[in-house]
DNA sequence: CTTGGGCGTTCCACTCTGTGAAACCACGTT
DNA sequence: AACGTGGTTTCACAGAGTGGAACGCCCAAG
């Protein structure tokens, strides 16, 4: 939310909210009364927000169901959102070879605000992988990619994130801000997290952070895999993931003995 | 832009029009003024609407230097958007094959209105490739994968769509009425549309449409590289193509000979 | 160091836009 | 044929959104 008090205009909330309820899953379309009664409006000003959204190809109507979608303007958002993330590019290529070698799902995450989001992932030619949902925020205490973004915020920034009612994602999400605040510790001095079930039941992940040239953690790169295949991988896993983190950081202008 | 004259919301517009800026290329940060200049707003007017987009994490605020960029919102409806598009899981697998066999790039498009965008691409392992821009719209009669579309939507649509005012793309861009109106009769009769730099200068594709149980062009599936190298390829690119549009339209319902 | 310019943010009097209840229309179901 | 539901439109009204102006901050030039 809005740190400051500027004053907003309440009509581009309603509408930015009408927005966000096609971004839910499973919402590929819906109806007018539908969105008047999940955001409480009049069925006229979801109407109208519509058909404004419409005029700027934000939405689409289903002219059999008379039901709306989402737009083209909409990927077009999404895509301009990722071609502004230049770690993406910067660290396309470790994926890749991440996933190569280890043969399980690598991917890239960033953060925003008190969450951090995936950005890429690319995912091994085998039977069974890991697939994670591009573009849906977690908070900084529920996963492998999570943890390793807290670990090397700021010490202030920590201090206050711990201080929040942190909540749980399953139920193996560590709460509790003391236990948190040790394995914090520890993730720095090994240089990396790990998860087991902390965002998803069953998967198990490795994840350290990428440093810019301010020394602030950019990205999180991690490798992950259903817990019961990959706990027998990250002796295996760990080096290769320091050393494609420790590269791309360094093509962020990262010195690490500054 | 909207056939009907439902009422729509100027304020809702206005906040629209500032997200688009964001979408336009080469607009990764934009500050109050800029967009108050190029929108024709008061200064007031585009910071609360900045202000009301961010607090639902449309827009993020670069406190450094104050000026504004896109925020993860947008990358989620993006990603809403992609997911709500059902032929493009349907036709992953035959777009990688495509490419995999024919060494060149193979997209994905779909009909948005009187245009069409790109919303998959899978490129080739090799060191000159295609590369498309997904998310933007093109023109119906520009480039293969507009025309695939236009030679087999509705004949009165296609003959609305002819007496329309047509603009170039390239100087390869074809804009008389009366020679598309005889090309698209040939790409009904061959299956396949090709281009020779009408959308990209330097770029040649083939292109043909995915159909859907009720017989309408639901997508279309292309090929393309460089035009050099291109054209001594297209002699065995069309029946890959083909067979693979067929599969995809095989999937979505289509019986050929209904 | 001082001054000026530009940009982002906030204020406030004012006007006209956006509102929602109600009516209407269309369609599907009984 | 009647009824219920959902989408669309209307209109009187109230307050939300407006923009010009002022303010504060930062940076560049002299």
């Amino acid at each position: 939310m809005v740190e400051s008090t500027s004053q907003t205009i309440a009509t581009v909330e309603r509408a930015a909210d009408v927005l966000l309820l096609f971004a839910k899953p499973n919402n590929p379309h819906l109806g007018v009364t539908d969105i008047a009664e999940q955001l409480t409006l009049s069925k006229a000003a979801v109407h109208r927000i519509l058909a404004s959204l419409r005029s700027r190809g934000f939405i689409e109507l289903i002219e059999e169901s008379r039901r709306y979608q989402l737009g083209a303007a909409s990927l077009s958002l999404g895509v301009a959102y990722l071609a502004r993330i230049d770690v993406r590019q910067i660290a396309l290529a470790e994926l890749q070879q991440l996933s190569l070698v280890s043969k399980e799902t690598a991917t890239l995450s960033i953060r925003t605000g008190d969450e951090r989001i995936y950005v890429d992932q690319i995912r091994p030619e085998r039977e069974i992988v890991m697939s994670v949902p591009i573009g849906v925020p977690f908070p900084l205490h529920a996963g492998g990619s999570s943890k390793a973004f807290l670990a090397f915020l700021a010490p202030d920034e920590q201090v206050r994130y711990l201080a929040k009612q942190m909540v749980s994602v399953t139920d193996k999400t560590i709460i509790d801000a003391g236990k948190l605040r040790e394995e914090l510790a520890e993730i720095r001095q090994r240089g990396f997290a790990s998860s087991f079930g902390e965002r998803q039941a069953g998967a198990a992940s490795l994840a350290a952070p990428v440093f810019d040239h301010t020394g602030s953690p950019a990205a999180v790169i991690s490798l992950s895999g259903p817990a019961d295949r990959f706990k027998d991988e990250i002796d295996d896993c760990v080096p290769l993931l320091l050393a494609a983190t420790a590269r791309v950081s360094r093509r962020l202008g990262y010195n690490p003995n500054a």
